[in-house]
DNA sequence: GCCAACGTTGGC
DNA sequence: GCCAACGTTGGC
């Protein structure tokens, strides 16, 4: 079992519209690298929901992967903002995973508590000008998230 | 809204 | 294959 990190802004999808949606379909990343953690994904992976774009920034809750690399349907859709038209409908380019909720933290656990925390190589979020939306988390320091996020 | 830090694109 | 130009992410 692994433990992943993945970056939605709550404007368009937070954790309260995953608790709603009970799962989801986390659609739109098209980042190679990205990308190629959801394919290394495994059901039963935990996964942080991580409020980016907000105010503050932070972890939000967490996850549950519940279906693995499934191909992402915006790619083919020309309606999409995350429609790709060079993507071969033989070998699509984009794969993803369903998630499920878990639960939402108490309170929102900021980007500014994890960097006091953690140093740039134990959590590579806290890396200046990292950009990546999805990302894995050392078990150690998921750990030590959960249990800062559930006190 | 600004802009630093990226990732991607495309000319050569 | 290099790299300048461009587009995007995301903290502030």
């Amino acid at each position: 079992m692994n433990y992943w990190l993945m970056k939605s802004e709550p404007s368009a999808y937070s954790i309260d519209d995953l608790k709603r949606d009970r799962t989801t379909l986390w659609d739109g990343v098209r980042n190679y690298q990205a990308r190629n953690f959801l394919r290394s994904m495994q059901v039963g992976d935990l996964a942080f929901f991580y409020h980016s774009n907000a105010e503050p920034p932070g972890i939000a809750g967490l996850m549950k992967v519940s279906k693995p690399d499934i191909v992402d349907p915006t790619q083919f859709d020309p309606k999409s903002k995350y429609y790709d038209e060079k993507s071969p409908k033989d070998n699509p380019r984009w794969r993803t995973v369903e998630v499920e909720f878990v639960e939402a933290f108490p309170t929102l656990l900021p980007l500014e508590t994890l960097r006091q925390k953690f140093s740039p190589e134990e959590l590579i979020l806290v890396k200046q000008g990292n950009r990546l939306s999805v990302m894995p988390v050392e078990e150690q320091v998921a750990q030590q998230i959960l249990e800062m996020a559930r006190s």
